[in-house]
DNA sequence: CAGGATCATTGACCTGAGTCAAAGACGCTG
DNA sequence: CAGCGTCTTTGACTCAGGTCAATGATCCTG
């Protein structure tokens, strides 16, 4: 379980954040100013889109708040690739057969760089370097699990999967049980579970149903029976 | 278009093919020799599961031949994640909510490392680390199409989608036409596309009578109208 | 090159999730 | 703290794709 993220406002604290955690202070100060320097700090408020500049590929360091990463297919339909929070590395192509944006769900700070140039960069510095391919592969890996999920699981399977992965990265442990206030709304777990916010909505009544979870509000969700929510996740070992 | 690739059956060739695409010729001899004692070449028969050593996460280089990563979720559903050909690095995690498994759709030559090592003698070479965060972000980037995919695309896209992005990896062209010969069972596609082969083959059907497509035996298919079929794969923009 | 096993195709029917529509809850603003 | 817009929930019905079952095409082996 992942602590929650207190805000940082300001291009200061999103750098040093960012040196925290991309450059773990073994870094020359050289590089240090070059990352520096072509870092551009972005405010972006909760459903705002971070703006596409130019036409070329995009890493995005998240210092604070939550955001999705979107992409189109014809016909309006969007599918959430994937959440992020506080410390994540968010690598956008440019183009491809799918158009992809980057939308905040809660107000954020963020740095975003040019993908060239910063791999030039980090092509002097291993242990940035190291970072990204580690970022990279666990990313894949999450891509994966979805993967999984969007191709063989039903709707039940896909919420429950869902509400442990997330109480994974953003739960909070409360007398006993885990909680989670999650960010995003009903749709935009749809669009990343590949359902509708009716079937998300009917499961989230199931399982309450079942005494799996219970909800309050809108996005405050507490886990009753985790064990009981990994038995019909679909997964196939138990998760570690 | 890449060529179709040929066969390298061999310890050494497998190794060198390694050197060519990972290590670009500007390694230096001690990581050179270090990379060469980690590695593990196997000869893998079509059908065969590379097996799966010890419990560590794992890089498989291919050096020649086709393989799919697969994902076993409960109940005996599987997903294909991927799918690979000669020259791809496929990063294999040992344990997750579900369990994967690299087999080999024709025979193969493979190089097999554990990652944590492979790592540490790839922090010493900037050229190797680079191409495993490049390559890491290229799987990353196919795998988000996927799960465009599997979340939002009808199975017509996705066939569409599958064969347009299969022929840019291992098409050929042939008197003006794309031709593919296909490594994998409608099964395998069936499992990778999040259908069962019965849609497979219907929408193989549908196309071929829409005059997109025609196949001849089980594994060859001719993409008579390329324009056509990327209209019916479901993408946003105009693949480039 | 005949026999047989596997793989692919086709057809009939069924079901889980989507669609359409309406009512209810939340939470924001004045 | 009342009013209103948005988000969520619920219900009735539809349909794309799954399931089950049978037939037909490949291709491998002896």
């Amino acid at each position: 379980m992942a602590t929650q993220t207190e805000k940082c406002a300001g291009e200061a604290q999103s750098f040093e954040r960012f040196g925290a955690a991309m450059l773990s202070g073994k870094v020359s100060d050289s590089a240090y100013l070059r990352f520096q320097s072509l870092a551009a700090y972005r405010q972006i408020n909760a459903g705002e889109t971070v703006p596409n500049m130019d036409l070329a590929d995009r890493f995005v360091f998240l210092a604070s708040g939550a955001t999705k990463l979107v992409a189109e297919a014809s016909g309006g339909r969007e599918q959430v690739v994937a959440f992020h929070f506080a410390d994540d590395l968010v690598s956008i192509p440019a183009r491809g057969p799918h158009g992809y944006t980057l939308r905040a769900l809660t107000d954020c700070d963020i740095l975003v760089f040019p993908s060239l140039e910063f791999m030039q960069i980090a092509h002097t510095e291993p242990v940035t370097l190291g970072e990204v391919a580690r970022r990279a592969l666990h990313a894949l890996w999450r891509c994966r699990e979805k993967a999984v999920l969007l191709g063989r699981k039903t709707a039940q399977e896909r919420i429950a999967s869902f509400l442990i992965a997330t109480a994974r990265r953003i739960g909070s442990i409360e007398r006993g049980a885990c909680v989670l206030s999650l960010p995003m709304s009903r749709r935009d777990i749809a669009d990343s579970l590949g359902l509708t916010t009716e079937t998300v909505s009917r499961q989230f009544t199931d399982l309450r149903q079942m005494g799996l979870i219970a909800t309050s509000g809108r996005s405050e969700v507490r886990l009753l029976d985790i064990a009981g929510l990994v038995a019909r996740s679909g997964n196939f070992s138990i998760a570690a």
